[in-house]
DNA sequence: TTAGTTAGTCTTCCGACTAAACAAACTAGC
DNA sequence: GCTAGTTTGTTTAGTCGGAAGACTAACTAA
């Protein structure tokens, strides 16, 4: 159907192209090898209809002819395949401890997966916006030198970002209401393509959606456990903003009055029973420190490995925190029902710990675990899922009919 | 744009045509009294195209022309007005105390709004059902008595609704995998239209973004306070549905282990520290006794007096619920970030007392309450809330293109 | 070599929108 | 009262994109 919920807003005829365009676009890109007819038996469109559309995305360069022909009875087919070399689409994600930068290029194959070691908290927002910019420009001078045309960029922040990219807060970076979208597209001359920037959840939940293990699931969420905990909800396909884009902040959603103290001020909300700093503190009863720290990896790691040899601590510490994510995820459940909450972050390391409780919780706090409870698993994108996830959202929208222009010819 | 991410829908003429005049017919209901000129204007639709689509729709009579043309330079316009004579949609409520039923035209005006009293609890679904049956029955032939042809009919249930209309669990109906759809259907002899169920506090949502005091907002949560609390959530102007179709069962998170106990076993969930028991139980320390009141609007009333004549008790009991009540809207809020949330069900008679509690706790557990903070509001609708946007939903339906066949002619 | 099968293109048609001219019906002003 | 001006809505011609089906192409099988 064609979605007209918001007012006055008329089709023609690009419209239908483009959609159609987008229908066959999406059809090779989910059925590898395919040929014109297979689109057309597929899609319902006419054969006659599905040859223009595949000429004019040859000529877009979106699609490629393979020339190899099936071995069958009849006229063997061209098969097609999505043509990615002309196109790149640039993700990149600002963090406490990282700067990440993903460039996809139209076919989702990993082009670069660049980490930059980076220290949010000890340096100003325009400083660390002249990283960001300066890790953005290699990624795209890159993938320009390779001849692609960039579709876009994308930049995941762990905070709130309103509707227009503006980073209004972010604590672990200690941000307050930065215009990361404006300074940066004015930092690289004001390209073409667009620039936007969202919650870091949020893309990771777009990247689970479209790459991960349970890729194409209508309804997920994601989970990430960093300093802070924050969620990205996919429901009924789509990614949830809300009134100001700030969904997912189940961080400081109070699950025990009676808990840990909390950075916010107030007691047992799920990032301190459930954040890095939780589980630490949890874990190493005697030596933990309340300050944040900034490079948590390889505590966590300890953990695990005190895990792995039987360390009672360490495995009561994380039946634990297990137990309050489990919590935390009934909450998601209860309230947005996801068929998969996907952990991400610190969870995944520790996952084989965390899991069991969590998923017990879990299930004892969903209303109707037969019929509506969800399953937990854990992320399998290391520490680009966000990075990803905003290559993913500009793949998204070009399969969603915001088709390139042709770049050269 | 043309919606196009579920897979493969390919678009052709007619879904071009359904959509204009699905937008013609939305400018219509939205700018009263107006003429084939200014819809051409305000869409950027083509004078002849509107010509035509009017044409079509005034053929299909849901659209009339008054004759009136305005007194102004130059020929006068014929005036359009959205024509509901001929259609209707029909709205139920099966709740604990009641049945409900309302018709409205395809204008949105209310054609009847019926309500019986009935006990849920007291007896077998079968027989349930067949009180819905006998009052469906009585609602449809008296709109088809007045030559409208039914549009469509929709039941609100207060309970988990699956995607094909089958009552999972309704605990204070006492029903469990109820297919009350297809019941319906097959009782009313398969009829044309579409029969959907869907949960009550969605419904009671989509009527209030529909003709709400906050109607149009795109981002809204309706919170419904009566024997369980749940919740109705618009976001990005579409209601959410999740996995299974259980979204919005915000009352059993949990709020406060060491809460009262809860009908579902566990200790401070939203539920037993607002529900209607929750609040009778604080309100009245001494006379209080544990069974589920049925019909619980007198008792609601006098602690409602009590609070006019300012009895110490029953401020105390509306203050600290007022404050669980925030506490569960700062959830909502903090996982959808809705604009307003607005309250029915008991909290609309006792909201002049339970809102300010309500709003301070809700803006103190937003984790940006100047940026994304949630509004408080009372729903005005009376009891029909649910089943009126039982009956907005399927104009809904309308109005996004679904455009009834014209009946006779 | 011929029959059968499948792929893809070509041609014709139709439906829906646009553009622009035009007819209709009024007001304003001399 | 007549003309000029203005606005509405219809008519006509034209364009675009998809559907249907004939047709061509290229192969397998026997």
């Amino acid at each position: 159907m064609i979605d007209s919920l918001t007012t006055p807003q008329p089709v023609d005829f690009a419209d239908v192209r483009a959609t159609n365009l987008a229908v066959v676009l999406r059809y090779v890109r989910g059925h590898a090898p395919c040929s014109r007819a297979d689109i057309a038996a597929a899609t319902g469109l006419n054969k006659a209809t599905v040859s223009s559309l595949v000429t004019d995305l040859l000529e877009r360069r979106l699609v490629r002819e393979t020339g190899l022909t099936e071995n069958r009875i009849g006229r063997p087919a061209t098969m097609l395949v999505l043509d990615g070399s002309s196109y790149a689409a640039v993700g990149m994600e600002v963090n406490a401890d990282y700067l990440t930068a993903v460039a996809l290029d139209l076919a989702g194959e990993r082009l670069l997966s660049w980490r930059r070691s980076f220290s949010g908290l000890q340096v100003s927002p325009g400083k660390a916006i002249a990283g960001v910019t300066a890790l953005a420009r290699r990624a795209l001078s890159r993938v320009a030198g390779e001849g692609r045309q960039v579709l876009g960029l994308t930049i995941g922040v762990p905070g709130l970002v309103d509707a227009d990219g503006v980073v209004r807060v972010a604590p672990n970076l200690g941000w307050r209401e930065v215009d990361l979208g404006k300074q940066l597209t004015a930092a690289l001359g004001d390209p073409e393509y667009p620039i936007t920037v969202d919650n870091d959840a949020n893309l990771a939940a777009v990247a689970e959606h479209r790459w991960g293990a349970e890729a194409g699931v209508p309804n997920l969420a994601y989970l990430a456990g960093e300093l802070g905990v924050g969620a990205g909800i996919i429901v009924d396909g789509r990614l949830l903003h809300g009134a100001h884009g700030f969904t997912g902040e189940i961080g400081h959603v109070q699950l025990d009055p009676a808990g840990p103290e909390c950075g916010c001020g107030r007691r047992g909300c799920l990032e301190a029973l459930a954040g890095v700093a939780g589980l630490l503190r949890r874990a190493n009863p005697d030596t933990f420190t309340d300050g944040q720290p900034t490079d948590w990896e390889p505590e966590v790691q300890e953990v695990a490995r005190r895990a792995r040899a039987g360390d009672k601590v360490a495995l009561a510490a994380l039946a634990e925190v297990g137990g309050w994510l489990g919590h935390g995820a009934a909450v998601l459940a209860n309230l947005v029902n996801p068929e998969v909450i996907i952990l991400g972050g610190y969870f995944v390391p520790l996952g084989e710990w965390l899991l069991p409780a969590a998923q017990e919780e879990l299930t004892r706090r969903t209303l109707a675990p037969d019929a509506g409870g969800a399953r937990l698993a854990l992320s399998t994108f290391g520490h680009d899922a966000a990075a990803t996830g905003g290559a993913a959202k500009i793949l998204a929208a070009v399969d969603a009919g915001h088709l390139p222009v042709p770049a050269s010819r």
